[in-house]
RNA sequence: GGGUCGUUAGCUCAGUUGGUAGAGCACCGGACUUUUAAUCCGAUGGUCGAGCGUUCGAAUCGCUCACGACCCA
């Protein structure tokens, strides 16, 4: 197909990526929109809420590409979607990660639909991955910059939504895409990463939960079951957290600093231990809602997973338990594996899939 | 009633033969990072229980008092 027969339309965020990543497609020919999304509705003047300012730089760069920018606002369908699940999640004791939600129901969804509406063959994002076409087969992988590889929160992208996706900076690195904003002009060049949760952005977790969460105050115990002091909810702790704890010296004889081993949920108590300890680790988990991006290997299917983002990749084992629920042994044993994280498979750099964990044990 | 040992940063403690104080943990900030975390870097923080002495100079010696722990009556 000509290119400038495919209108692709690029969802601008205001950031550098799906700035030069609307640029890449102008060059190759495509003829290309902007969308940007509003997803969180939120005062103007919080101190947090940067969508005004995103909203002037995405309409910069559209101008200077002489691009159409279209906004849109999914604030009820992420509200609906990703947040409610996100916050069920927490309230179950369990650390969800909505982005990887957000990417299935809203980016690759609400915003693909809405695309298609207008008009678009496809769309195309920022994202440092890969899309392959294997005689109709759509493989997921990794970005070229090991960097910043975000194919962990793609994994639940299906053969549908690739097929109709395109990540013009898969093959780059986050340097180039940078000179490339600074010989174009782009006035967000040099602009700062985002980071925190996509669409609501980088602020104190705890407090922003505390907003949406009863504070149910319980119990930090040590190994022994020793009562240590109280802790402020749950949900506001992380299996392998540190910072938070407010465990100062006294508890014990050792002065290493204190982790979270584990929540249990039924007591609301929290286990803690000391320095690199080994109830940290475990050499294998249950996950379940596992979702393959093409078809699912023959199982039991040796592969590697990583099971936070930005984790190197683990040598593993996967098996199937039933349908939906699978069981990963690791050669190594994994430092805090956390109940609501995703684990994301791969062979080499190809993005097999992932899956919701459920559990952890040592066999 | 007598005796011993304690009382130093938010917490637990270290401070050499007396020369105006350090560590770990916690807290805070930054870097990293489209989740949560981890990790790395950095900063804040003490009139050394109180008072009076000895000394050129005391957290460090002496005395008194307060508080705490333990022991003996």
């Amino acid at each position: 197909m000509n290119p400038s027969n495919e209108k692709i339309i690029v969802g601008l965020s205001g950031g550098v990526d799906s700035s030069v990543a609307a640029l890449v497609l102008l060059e190759k020919g495509f003829h290309v929109e902007g969308l940007f999304m509003k997803n969180w509705d939120e005062e103007d003047d919080d101190k947090y809420c940067n969508a005004t300012e995103d909203l002037l730089d995405a309409q910069q760069v559209a101008d200077k590409l002489g691009i159409k920018l279209h906004t849109v606002n999914f604030s009820h369908e992420y509200w609906e979607d990703v947040f409610e699940h996100f916050l069920s999640e927490h309230k179950k004791g369990r650390t969800p990660n909505p982005d990887v939600l957000c990417n299935q129901r809203i980016k690759f969804k609400a915003f693909l639909d809405y695309a298609k509406d207008l008009g678009a063959n496809k769309i195309a994002t920022g994202h440092y991955a890969r899309i392959i076409n294997n005689d109709g087969h759509y493989q997921l992988k990794a970005g070229v910059d090991g960097n910043k590889d975000q194919s962990y929160f793609l994994h639940l992208l299906n053969q549908d939504q690739l097929s109709q996706s395109l990540f013009p900076l898969g093959d780059l690195h986050k340097k180039q895409v940078r000179e490339i904003a600074l010989k174009n002009g782009f006035e967000n060049a040099e602009k700062k990463d985002s980071t925190g949760i996509c669409f609501i952005g980088e602020r104190p977790f705890k407090d922003f939960l505390t907003t949406f969460l009863p504070k149910q105050k319980g119990d930090i115990i040590d190994e022994n079951g020793r009562f240590i002091k109280h802790h402020h909810g749950l949900p506001f702790y992380t299996i392998g957290q540190r910072k938070g704890l407010e465990i100062g010296g006294g508890y014990s004889d050792s002065s290493e600093p204190w982790f979270v081993a584990d929540k249990l949920v039924e007591s609301n108590e929290i286990l803690a231990v000391q320095g690199d300890h080994p109830l940290l680790y475990h050499n294998t988990l249950i996950a379940d809602s596992v979702h393959w991006i093409d078809q699912s290997p023959a199982l039991p299917h040796k592969c590697n997973a990583k099971i936070r983002y930005r984790q190197a990749s683990q040598e593993c084992q996967v098996m199937e338990i039933d349908g939906d629920c699978i069981q990963v042994n690791f050669m190594e044993p994994q430092r805090a594996i956390t109940p609501g994280q995703s684990i994301v498979f791969y062979d080499r750099d190809v993005c097999l899939g992932g899956s919701v964990i459920k559990s952890k044990s040592n066999e």
